[in-house]
DNA sequence: TTAACTCTTGAACACTTGTTCAACCTCGGC
DNA sequence: GCCGAGGTTGAACAAGTGTTCAAGAGTTAA
């Protein structure tokens, strides 16, 4: 077997499954194309994953995982820089392509069609809330743990709309000048 | 026949598929669902729309139309109150409900998957931002169209992200402030 | 080499899906 | 009555789906 490459097999079901939901939607995701985008035969992805729930549940755990880094502080900064740079990252390159944003769309579907997948979904959000929340705390220690609780549900509404908007193809000086209405929301006194 | 009741078939059909497009997504439109859901036989469904993409067309276009009552101007009122009504309209309670933005999110879903679908979902935003920005024409008359457009576009983020937010179950509070946020971008000086 | 183990394969199963179609209603005009 | 046209039905078909499983390949330890 080629090794090198060969990253395991596991792991490259997920990145299918990801691919496929982000382009095709959950209705192009069935095991025989998840098999087939993976380079694997269609028993392997029932041998990994019981079945196909399963194998939803496995990528929703990934993509909760990912998001938190979004929210986590770099040690290394002050508390005024770490929560600067949290508020541009989710408006970074590599997050406003269209595969990211089109997966996020899809989970978002995906969890309002089935409550095990909504229940998943809300304790990630939750957990990025108490971050943004967390990290406003640090940068502005004046506020009481309620107003930064507001303020990051405030942000959160709008890096939803930037989230969604630069999906459906808006002008980026639209997203630039939200960032800025965060920032605003943030730092306010 | 219970001719009283018993509205026509074919718009009834439409009505089983939005009903079940917001409940259980795409994969839960399946024409037999669609069938029971409208108390009518299978062959039926496929009697009024060729085929599966056909009634999903249909679908479409009933929600742009009602898309666009929501920027279309009251002849009675003041352009502020024309203005102010269409941003407080999008935060209405019929609208906020679940199976309204349930609904929105899955269409959204559907055409990040389908590129027939994006394309009629584009047009119906295009025509929601000028709507919009034509209002902020008439209440702001010292604007340039250009300048509409941008506050139109900078509201539009955040109303998308209003109702994404509240899809997701934040609280009714974070819903108002946001209110008050486009209302600031649309009529500050 | 043998044995035991995990990993991997694709054929086969039962079930669901979109679509077709012959048959059947229903009702207005003759 | 009869006709014809539009509306309505559900069985039937082909293709696609998730899942199972017997068989094999590969690797390690004895």
């Amino acid at each position: 077997m080629n090794a090198g490459e060969q990253v395991d097999r596991q792991s490259r079901i997920l990145d299918a499954v990801l691919e496929l939901l982000s382009r095709h939607g959950i209705s192009g995701v069935n095991m025989r194309a998840v098999a087939r985008e993976a380079g694997v035969a269609l028993g392997l992805v029932n041998y990994y994953y019981a079945d196909k729930p399963s194998l939803i549940r496995a990528v929703l755990g990934r993509i909760g995982e990912s998001d938190m880094r979004l929210v986590s502080p770099d040690p290394e900064a002050l508390p005024d820089e770490q929560l600067r740079d949290a508020l541009r990252r989710v408006a970074a390159p590599e997050i406003l392509t269209t595969q990211y944003l089109s997966l996020r769309l899809h989970l978002w579907a995906l969890a309002q069609a089935d409550e095990e997948f909504a229940a998943i979904n809300a304790e990630a959000f939750d957990q990025y809330l108490d971050g943004l929340a967390a990290l406003i705390g640090n940068a502005k220690p004046g506020l009481s743990p309620e107003e930064c609780k507001d303020r990051a549900a405030d942000i959160v509404v709008v890096q939803n709309g930037m989230w969604l908007t630069s999906l459906l193809g808006i002008d980026k000086s639209s997203i630039e000048r939200s960032i800025v209405r965060t920032e605003e929301i943030a730092f306010a006194d």
